[in-house]
DNA sequence: CTGTTAGCGCCTTCAC
DNA sequence: GTGAAGGCGCTAACAG
């Protein structure tokens, strides 16, 4: 038994500190920290009585201490629009489970809509809060807001993930969404469609700007011309998707295919033009964008293109994980897509479009 | 201008440390330190040349040397099962933005299923990484195991969220899962149902074993049978309401009416059906739970129950602040609910059932 | 292979 | 109102 006197000296319980560990194992402190950073430098002695120590007396060493003195946090940064979206969700899986494989926990900067929020994210990059960032938002954090302010100038390694950053000079993961949007063009067109709507997202959306470039390529490609009446905008919700379709419903002249640039906005326009009594894809075709998991079994099941968002997580952690580790690993890196048919699309009718 | 010599000095442009702050201004680095905790105990003249000199080199603070020092992260860590979800996605964005407001970060703990994974959880809680945590994964993180091992002894306020978790003295904020699914239950009596069957999500889920209560509670209110046939177990998925689905259309006698514990069984449900040739609700009733966005769009539109989820990330956010601060704010907290009636459920068939 | 030593950057008494 | 000094817990030189 100890002696009780001695437990009494640390009632509160203060986490254990590698003094403890040395004292126990009639080690230096330094010899603590060799057996857990380079245990090959320890004699198996000294580092068997150093584990134990630490098992008996659950010692834990502190990461802000470490952290101060590596100058390394093993921490992450993730910058996103929104945690409220399947979208980024998935991304965030494929991102967690590389970081912490290699050791590196994540925090989540969810910008929300709120640039305050920013500037605080910024912040962390610059105190060495974070050894990196993974930007999923299409802008620079930190960087100066209409030249107000000077840019952030931090070393810290990023990457920007789905949406290409023009001209920041940091690797970029991302789908290829043109090139997406072109191939569905061309199902669409082989399909013998010629009047070809498009549902955009939001404008400033990098994502989207891309998408509808293969919307404008897949046309020209066909030799159509783009009609703006075929042009609707949306903001990636299933509501943009009802107002689409109760336009459509009191036009007289209709497209025969609705290309929207995600699932979302597709699926709540082929549930309105339904209820309108249009038949899908009988009279209209209705693609969307991303293969969302409820794409597969609205009805009728969406025709869309998938995106290998988990994957695009890994490898945008991977990257980052190079670039911290100096291993330079820059350039573009854009992941392919998958068309996946479904039932929503199918020949244009053969009378007047 | 400025010697060049001297900006030569520094071209690896080193974060800015109080110091640096400290010489330009020409104060001690205390006051410095001052300056920025408590500006009314520094002169007005010292407190500009502070922030003058601090916006001038873009001083930050060094986290880890104020965490180190004042023994206080400003970080919490959120443990869930999975970041791959809505409905852990929608808690999250309240936590996040009450956590923010309050000047806290947040460190996300995605379990995946990986038991590993929630032992280096546990150590960022011993460690003193993060002043608090929110449990949404339905059981103490860093709990021995089987008894094995010491259970990990932290002074780190916890909070549970959404799923209760039995003998822990935490607070726990949660929907009442078991008084909502009581209360759908008395929906469908109403409506006339007496064989109304259930399927479960898994079942070593907290948040499950409640709503599974409701509906034997619900039974028992009505004065029927708990009948083993129609419990059908599944695993949250839309593939899991597809499998379900298949066996009911085999069966000569069905329910009229299912209660699925989740929104996605219940849609795959539906779709399954309805492509059986059977109709819903005229024949069959359908009710989820959760009502995710897409119950509402789906046909014919889900009814199910509305769970209030970013505000429970809020209130649980909330509580732990307090509980951070030394405000105690310990028990229990029920959210409600709201039964959100829609078209997939009717009155039960006259016929024999 | 091991111990001693010197900080990492900050905050906070303690004097003045 | 301000400055000097010590130390939070750890790791990385540097000796031995």
């Amino acid at each position: 038994m100890d002696d009780p006197a001695a437990g009494e000296e640390r009632t509160l319980t203060r986490a254990a500190r590698i003094q403890d560990v040395a004292r126990l194992a009639e080690v230096s402190t330094a010899t603590v920290s060799r057996a857990l950073a380079n245990p090959e430098r320890v004699s198996p002695e000294a580092r068997t009585r150093v584990m134990e120590a630490i098992a008996q007396i659950g010692y834990v060493p502190n990461p802000a201490a470490r952290t101060l003195r590596s100058q390394k946090s093993r921490m992450v940064l993730v910058v996103l629009p929104t945690l409220d979206n399947v979208f980024f969700s998935r991304i965030l899986r494929g991102i967690e489970e590389t970081l912490f494989e290699a050791g590196y926990g994540m925090i989540i900067g969810d910008l929300d809509g709120l640039p305050e929020k920013e500037v605080r994210f910024a912040s962390f990059m610059a105190a060495g809060q974070v050894d990196g960032a993974l930007l999923l938002n299409g802008h620079l954090v930190g960087q100066s807001r209409n030249g107000e302010g000077r840019p952030l100038k931090t070393n810290v390694p990023m990457v920007a993930l789905c949406e290409a950053i023009p001209g920041a000079e940091i690797p970029q993961i991302e789908v290829d969404n043109r090139a997406a949007a072109v191939r569905m063009m061309d199902y669409l067109v082989a399909l013998g469609h010629r009047r070809i709507a498009y549902i955009s997202g939001p404008q400033d959306n990098v994502l989207e700007r891309e998408r509808f470039q293969g919307y404008h390529e897949g046309l020209e490609r066909a030799g159509l011309a783009l009609d703006p009446d075929l042009i609707f905008s949306g903001d990636y919700s299933l509501d943009a998707g009802v107002v689409v379709g109760t336009k459509l419903l009191n036009r007289d002249e209709r497209p025969t295919a609705v290309f929207s640039s995600n699932d979302e906005m597709a699926i709540g326009l082929m549930r309105t033009l339904i209820s309108g009594g249009i038949r899908v894809p009988g009279d209209i075709s209705v693609v969307g964008f991303d293969d969302i998991e409820f794409a597969a079994v609205v009805e009728p099941p969406l025709t869309t293109i998938r995106q290998p968002r988990r994957e695009l997580g890994r490898r945008g952690a991977k990257v980052l994980l190079d670039l911290m580790a100096g291993r330079n690993r820059a350039g573009r890196v854009r992941l392919e897509t998958e068309l996946v048919v479904r039932g929503s699309s199918g020949p244009a009718p053969s009378g007047p479009g």
